[in-house]
DNA sequence: TTAGGGTTAG
């Protein structure tokens, strides 16, 4: 028999049993074949060298392929793709421009790959002497190459470009909807996205999952109904889209939408990922909802991603804005390799939960670990010196941002600093720093510079800030609530009349306050003098007795802020019955007896004289108040508040 | 072979 005969036959059968192992994930049969194979093909050489880029291993990979004898096509389109998914972006082109070099026939899989490098790299040079090639080489019919270039040059911000490719492709497939859909909103074009999409529909073609990003234009533009619409006609429709769509409603304000449609999605057996748990729990925090919170931490528990760090610094989070920042510490200690975001969102939690001091020593032990702050670490620190009114120790934070950390301070920590300086060592201060800022103050530094004003009582500044500040921002309410509360307390009533009819005038938005609390897993909503909740008289009844309760120990209301043109009885009434105060008469009337802290958050600042209240209140009727305003926590403990009456 | 969702402050 001649041997010879049956050589192509062997190398054949043994490059297809290469082929197999290649496939199945089995890298070392597959070498020790290779290895044994007594004459290799192109093919079996090109079967390794894709085992090899799918193990995202650059050495390796870049190893087998400088010994390979021989290079065609599928070699460098392997190598370039391989490379770009490792992350060795440059080397990538590297092998493309040696391609050429060599003269290799470039295919349209080149084409796809090399323009996917470019747009990884942003190269908008190099994608166009690309794109020349694909025109020359007569590509330009090919809608794999057309896809990949609307892709790059969305990715590059040259969105009228995508559109131009996008716009000349004869024979356009989903996908090619699907990525100048994307290019668009990545671009800021919402309305553009959603007006390819119907062109998309009444071209025949039904939306994917992929098509997801319509739903997110459409949540930018408000339209939530149509994004629900939507999502019913996705023929197919995975974890993304619900996540999308969960994301969508809280961004909209729809957070218990957003909450309710998690658990539909749990009972659609979607099975969400960590990006969801990060999404559902991030939304208990806003809302404070502790209840539930614990709840969606057991689910995720269940499913196996707790020990994320994406949803283990969503919970420490969580817990911080629950007024649990025990819990969230549990957390943060099992954590074995934190991240950036478990750091700030520990720091943050506890400045926000009145444990300053705590914060610093987490920000001292950061820096021991030779962990680089960032800037929302320096926001969490100047904050807490903000609250213990640490003036040198803050400015000292400040100053090492730029000389030890070698970052820029933005608007926010001048912010801080302006209350810092403002607060401590006085206006002028504030305002010094004020002139010395690297740009034109925006609406945030006159906004603060106001509120240290009001705490100051210092109403020429005041005046100067909120003139800055309604010139930036004319719809805002803030400048002429705050002149106006300033006024009264100095009683000057002549003025506070002109705010408001000045304030009547103007179109101004109003946000309007409110409460709420988390009761029977049931989230209750109040407005100051409201009377909607269905319980609402007993609510008002069990107010009232705690009211004559805490005035026979020695309360007295606050009237300065009241209307001055009623008498003392109804301006008692006007703050009597504001939001937090029903809210804590409904938990009481609920619950008289528990043990369990009372939990109330607020959506603006709560006023002083609720804050002396609920002093008292935690004194008279015994109970752990948290309050949660906009800005910060009070927990009120026998009397007490933790944020020293320093807020 | 190409595409989509996310956590920390203000």
């Amino acid at each position: 028999m001649d041997y010879h005969m049956y050589e192509p036959t062997s190398t054949f059968l043994h490059s297809r049993l290469l082929h197999l192992y290649a496939q199945s994930g089995n890298l070392s049969d597959a070498r020790n074949l290779f290895d044994k194979m007594p004459k290799r093909d192109i093919f079996s050489y090109n079967v390794m060298l894709s085992a090899y880029s799918k193990m995202d291993i650059y050495k390796d990979l870049w190893d087998f392929f400088h010994s390979m004898p021989i290079h065609d096509s599928v070699s460098y389109n392997t190598m370039i793709s391989g490379l770009c998914s490792a992350s060795c972006e440059e080397k990538a082109l590297s092998i493309f421009v040696r391609m050429l070099k060599e003269r290799v026939e470039p295919t349209a899989h080149t084409f796809v790959s090399a323009l996917h490098v470019c747009s990884k790299l942003l190269e908008l040079r190099i994608g166009k002497v690309i794109h020349a090639k694909v025109l020359l080489g007569d590509f330009g019919g090919n809608v794999f190459v057309c896809n990949a270039l609307i892709d790059f040059y969305a990715k590059c911000g040259k969105v009228n470009k995508a559109r131009w490719v996008f716009d000349r492709i004869c024979e356009k497939i989903l996908v090619s909807w699907n990525l100048m859909i994307s290019g668009h909103l990545k671009n800021g074009q919402p309305e553009k996205c959603i007006e390819l999409f119907s062109e998309m529909k009444s071209s025949g073609f039904k939306p994917d999952q992929f098509t997801s990003n319509v739903l997110i234009a459409l949540f930018q533009i408000g339209q939530v109904d149509e994004a629900c619409n939507t999502l019913r006609t996705m023929k197919e429709k995975d974890k993304i889209c619900w996540t999308t769509m969960l994301v969508g409603y809280g961004q909209n304000g729809l957070e218990e939408d957003a909450l309710q449609f998690f658990n539909e999605m749990l009972s659609e057996r979607v099975r969400p990922d960590e990006i969801t748990f990060s999404s559902v729990i991030s939304l208990c925090a806003k809302l404070a909802l502790l209840y539930q919170g614990k709840a969606v931490h057991a689910k995720a528990v269940h499913f196996g991603v707790d020990w994320n760090l994406l949803v283990s610094s969503a919970l420490i989070d969580m817990y911080c804005k629950c007024g649990e920042p025990t819990e969230s510490w549990i957390i943060f200690k099992k954590i074995q390799e934190k991240n950036m975001v478990s750091w700030n969102s520990m720091i943050v939690g506890y400045a926000q939960n009145g444990r300053d001091l705590g914060a610093l020593d987490l920000y001292e032990e950061m820096l021991q670990k030779n962990l680089r702050p960032s800037h929302i670490t320096f926001v969490g620190v100047l904050t807490t010196c903000i609250h213990l009114g640490f003036s040198e120790r803050g400015q000292e934070y400040f100053y090492s941002i730029t000389k030890v950390h070698g970052m820029r301070p933005t608007l926010d920590h001048y912010a801080c600093m302006i209350t810092l300086l403002g607060r401590s060592a006085g206006i002028d201060k504030a305002l010094d720093l004020i002139k010395c800022l690297p740009c034109e103050p925006d609406c945030r530094i006159w906004s603060t510079l106001l509120s240290v004003c009001k705490i100051k009582g210092d109403v020429k500044h005041g005046e100067l800030a909120a003139k800055h500040l309604s010139e930036l921002d004319p719809h805002n309410a803030e400048p002429f609530i705050l002149l106006t509360n300033m006024y009264a307390a100095c009683g000057r009533w002549e003025d506070v009349a002109k705010m408001r009819s000045l304030m009547k005038s103007s179109q101004v938005i109003k946000f309007s306050a409110y409460s709420w609390t988390e009761v029977g897993g049931k989230v209750h909503k109040f407005t100051a003098d409201g009377k909607s909740h269905p319980e609402s008289e007993l609510i008002y009844l069990e107010l009232n007795e705690l009211i004559r309760r805490l005035l026979e120990a020695g309360y007295s209301p606050d009237t300065k802020l009241a209307l001055n043109n009623v008498g003392e009885d109804e301006k008692i009434q006007s703050i009597c019955y504001h939001s937090e105060k029903l809210a804590l008469a409904f938990v009481l009337y609920r619950m008289p007896r528990g043990v369990a802290p009372i939990r109330i958050i607020k959506n603006i600042r709560f006023c002083s004289d609720c804050h002396f209240f609920m002093k008292f209140a935690s004194n008279i009727i015994g109970r752990y108040i948290i309050l949660r305003d906009s800005n910060r926590f009070h927990h009120f403990v026998g009397g007490q508040c933790s944020c020293n009456d320093y807020w």
